[in-house]
DNA sequence: TCAAAAGTGTTGGTAATACACCCATGA
DNA sequence: TCATGGGTGTATTACCAACACTTTTGA
């Protein structure tokens, strides 16, 4: 069988790291695994947003077993039906913004796409557990209160977890996250190319300088500031002139730039492709 | 340094020590994995093909309430674990996989990937179901068996579903499956454009025109046969020549085309956009 | 008045489209 | 030998990266 662009056959397995495995192994082989219940479901979010130019993602130190002391995606189980949890979640999207509104207020607009679902038999050492994963984008938040799960919160540049220039070998995260976290990251840098995705990492009203650091943050690299200019108004609905101006420009002096907020398109024809200028 | 809360502190990296196996070792002895309400977790499947220059889906008709009479896409329970039913599905590929032999023999090599998990609260009447929708793309296939809970089953023209050319208004399928074959086709449609996915719904080895074909098939328009020929072939890595020729020309006689098997990339560059001849 | 940042003009090279045309084969 | 489909050549067009240059502001 061909695995596929997007083939999810990774073996799920948490990675070493200074973790061992082996021990944990041992106990789990003597575990009767008919005892256990049906798969349980949770939903798992990789909370993207750009803080000084680099890009920043949502951990939380987990505070209880499994896995305690080692960083997370926020995460929980999806509430099913009512119960002394909670009530129902009506859809998966809401569990989502459950669980990440336990760490962080969200703004009124932010965007949450469904990354995809893990569920290799081995992936929680507990019990089957299905894991739906989101991807939220959001502009800059304040910094994160600790939940009832999590020993500590934090926005960690992603830099630190093995990506974009300068990155040192990348943490180990708890369970599979260190693959879910990857494939958000793909995710986010082949949609700019594509969709007017950028624009949620930024507030209501933005100059195009600010749009060009999104792109060059989560891309990694540099643009030609000219052109790029150019290629986003030529792009019908990307954006759209508010008539207001920055407050002022740049740190040392500089022309104040015009401010410009989301247009209504969705899709970028023509797209902005990673690999030109 | 402390790792303090605040991420924008220090090098807001998450620090690797507080792990503990042997902690976990008796967390893990204690747990009772029914603390949490389960919800059940199914995989659904759209197969698609080509079959006379249109798009095929595989569905089956349901023998049995809920939904009884109506068409649906062929999915079942995943298995969480060993049971009377059979053994576990080790991930959620192998469950889809699964399912899919049930109705129709498979050749080696067929493209499966992840579509998306849909978990709205009444999606089955039954009970809370979150059911993981994959794709598969598949060469032309044999007429599909009917399995234990359906009536029939059939590689359906997408035609009467609703989409390409002279589509009819498009029969309702069961459940939410209307909505997952809508993301299906609107998947494949997008991914022939930027990657070589059209080749998994060929045999091994396929002229430049039988490509096209796939291409008009699932995007319902024609293309400049000339312009797209040399396209292919600019394109490093979609095709290479097997230095073989077709058996015959077109039915009223005809050049004999060049044979060509799928080549090593996964992603085109430049992509071959929906929009564009 | 200088430096920095925003924004515009221009141009040479490259790629895509449209169309003309030749090649090979079956009837 | 004609019709049909495979495949190539090429002029025009459209686009884009690169760079020069103007405008506006802070220090």
């Amino acid at each position: 069988m061909s695995e596929g662009i997007d083939g999810r056959r990774g073996d799920g397995r948490p990675a070493a790291g200074g973790y061992d495995a082996t021990d944990e192994h041992r106990f789990l082989a003597g575990y009767d695994p008919n005892a256990f219940a049906p798969a349980a479901v949770t939903v798992d979010v990789v909370a993207l947003t750009i803080r000084d130019g680099l890009p920043h993602v949502l951990l939380g130190r987990r505070a209880r077993h499994p896995q305690r002391g080692r960083w997370a995606l926020p995460g929980g189980f999806v509430r099913a039906r009512d119960s002394a949890a909670g009530p129902a979640d009506p859809d998966l999207p809401d569990a989502a913004l459950r669980v990440l509104t336990e760490k962080t207020p969200l703004p009124a607009e932010i965007h949450l796409e469904q990354l995809g679902t893990y569920g290799a038999i081995d992936r929680d050492p507990r019990m089957r557990v299905i894991s739906v994963a989101y991807m939220v984008l959001a502009p800059d938040l304040p910094d994160p209160r600790t939940g009832r799960d999590t020993a500590e919160a934090a926005w960690v540049p992603w830099t630190a977890l093995g990506y974009g220039e300068g990155a040192d070998t990348g943490h180990e995260l708890a369970f599979d996250h260190t693959r879910v976290l990857g494939d958000a990251v793909e995710r986010a840098r082949s949609k700019l190319e594509y969709t007017a995705l950028a624009t949620a990492f930024l507030p209501p009203a933005f100059t195009i300088t600010e749009l060009r650091g999104v792109y060059e943050a989560v891309w990694g690299r540099t643009l030609h500031a000219a052109n790029f200019h150019r290629k986003i108004l030529a792009t019908p609905g990307f954006v759209e002139d508010t008539g207001e101006l920055a407050d002022r420009g740049g740190s040392g002096g500089g022309r104040r730039a015009r401010l410009y907020r989301a247009g209504g398109a969705a899709l970028l024809h023509p797209p902005l492709l990673r690999g030109t200028q």
